[in-house]
DNA sequence: TTGTATGCGTTATCAT
DNA sequence: ATGATAACGCATACAA
């Protein structure tokens, strides 16, 4: 091993081995064609003698790729974002391809910033997480051959992979539980639904199976903000007197594990007791989940699998494969706790301290 | 607007001025060197014209720099981790750096790999919030010039900045709290030590705390491991009977979030009351904190704060800064929630159905 | 089979 | 003040 002040380059590798640049780089390209096995055996020990690794930046600007990938994500809070990250990076390494990272911090609008940022580092593909609000970016790499992969939410005219919880069957799941539970006045709470298209879908498969059961079950939609806990509150009381108008009892089934934990709090402030007084089944299964109130009952989403998919989908892309744009819906499964549970009389007791 | 289907490059902007290459590079680098103005308006007129960028790539293999900046972090799946994250993404971006994430998956060995990825790739700096397995990588691009922060781990004979929770002003905040409230025999729960210098320190502070208080408290101090539970449990009942003996009531400091629901779990399965049967600190305040039993007192870490400093840092080295090697501690705030008052009764009511 | 020369898109060192 | 040119580290078309 030999220490020197810069890295070493295929020019030292060559001189090393007494060849030219070219037989270095060949020996490391493309295996395959026939080169002296003498000469071969040199070059390799040269190689291993000096540690010579590649700058995958000159490589970068020569070949035009960059064993790159690069992630976009509306918000990095989200644990469901992080969760998939993790199963995509695994791969991504996996294959030799590194991740650039880029948050939107749910301002939709630095989308396009973020896709020509990593653009700009020739970022071979692209695994995104995003509200799709800048078609026009995402169009322009599309059309230069640069592989997309679009996890959880599907972006209006842009026909390429897509790995994502099969919102229907999660839905309905829940949706089924709670009925078979004995709640029959049912309320689908989410995040503001701003086009996001899993959004979209979850309310729709809600009211599909409200529909479905118009005679046992009826059903409404809320959306919750942030800072509007009050609109949830009344929320929730409208559905409970509704509930008991037919002597039933309410359940919600909450859209992601941020909106769990606003029907908790709402539920905390009426001094309701999931479970008895309300049911409750969130989709996205969290570590704390067990320990809230009676237990939060979740439809658990296959994170890991889903970024693994994601970014097995853009490896083959990268790789050359072509086929038809595809469409993976992975099911999420039920995990029952104290808050589908009439009866349990979990309650909640928050107590805050100023 | 001009439509290409590469990139336009700075010969384009040149030939588009009728200047030379040298002198559109000159007008974008070194603005203050004399060009005559009505140069100047050419190239910029063809600059804005064509929207040409410059490729990051290129001026990385000739400059050495590449304004990216390597992240390694120990365990992506930690919240404390995506907390920082956040807050460095933030800065970097707006230094006009892009971060490049290495997710160790803790598994420690792999941090040299992941230091020589990000290397390979020119990153100008580095964040780590890693374990420190690797003296030799880290020495390595210390020496190269390449400047280094420490996030809440430092690392054995690497003297860079280091940014983190002030661990003793933490752990006294909390353990002060729990004396203050009535409890009187304590124990840190700690996840495995493993060298990791924050755990160290927190335990140690444990310690001098104790040690200061020794009429008054009793502490001891146990490691939890993911797969066993029962040794928790074990020392939560040991713990208890220490406090009867003396009457008192039993309090402990959780290490992090994860222990933190750990702990949770095990007084849930002991039946035990938060709050009234034994008492609960946390380090590191989570979103599910008020909802779990009667709300998790915890010591809040300002992880968008630490974020944001440890990029400060390795922005401002970056740009040449030469200042000694900064530590810099940010204390933790308590939030009082009901696991830390006698008397509130909070039971969990963890139920689980198969 | 191997070497030479050129170019990827910049910046920097020379001249002019 | 500006332009020609070499160099960053690598891959490849072409020549040998």
């Amino acid at each position: 091993m030999i220490k020197s002040p810069t890295r070493n380059t295929i020019a030292d590798v060559a001189r090393h081995a007494g060849v030219s640049k070219a037989t270095v780089s060949r020996f490391l390209n493309h295996r395959e064609t026939m080169l002296s096995p003498e000469i071969a055996k040199r070059v390799e020990a040269a190689v291993t003698e000096l540690g010579y690794k590649p700058s995958p930046m000159a490589q970068a600007l020569k070949r035009g790729r960059s064993r790159l990938i690069g992630l976009v994500v509306a918000d990095i809070t989200n644990p469901y974002s992080v969760a998939v990250l993790r199963g995509a990076e695994q791969i991504c390494r996996e294959a030799g391809y590194l991740l650039m990272l880029f948050n939107l911090g749910n301002e939709g609008e630095r989308e396009s910033a973020g896709i020509q940022a990593l653009s700009s580092y020739k970022v071979e593909g692209f695994i995104l997480n995003t509200m799709g609000q800048d078609a026009g970016a995402l169009l322009e790499t599309a059309r230069q051959g640069r592989p997309i992969v679009l996890v959880d939410r599907r972006h209006q005219g842009l026909d390429v992979d897509f790995v994502s919880l099969d919102n229907w069957q999660a839905v309905f799941l829940g949706a089924q539980h709670l009925l078979d539970a004995g709640y029959e006045e049912l309320l689908l709470v989410s995040e503001p639904i701003g086009g996001v298209s899993s959004r979209i879908e979850r309310v729709q498969a809600f009211k599909d199976f409200v529909a479905q059961h118009d005679a046992m079950v009826s059903g409404a939609c809320v959306e919750s903000q942030a800072h509007e806990q009050a609109v949830l509150v009344e929320a929730l009381q409208t559905l409970r007197a509704r509930a008991q108008a037919r002597s039933t009892t309410p359940a919600i089934i909450a859209n992601n594990a941020v909106v769990t934990l606003r029907v908790v709090a709402a539920v905390a402030q009426l001094g309701w007791r999931l479970g008895t007084d309300i049911g409750l089944v969130g989709i996205d299964d969290t570590e704390w989940a067990p320990y809230v109130g009676p237990g939060i009952s979740t439809i658990s989403q296959p994170t890991d699998k889903l970024g693994r998919m994601a970014a097995q989908c853009l490896v083959q892309r990268i790789a050359g494969s072509n086929v038809a744009p595809r469409k993976a819906l992975l099911p999420g499964s039920l995990i029952v706790r104290g808050s589908s549970c009439i009866g349990v009389g979990g309650v909640l007791n928050v107590i805050r301290i100023k």
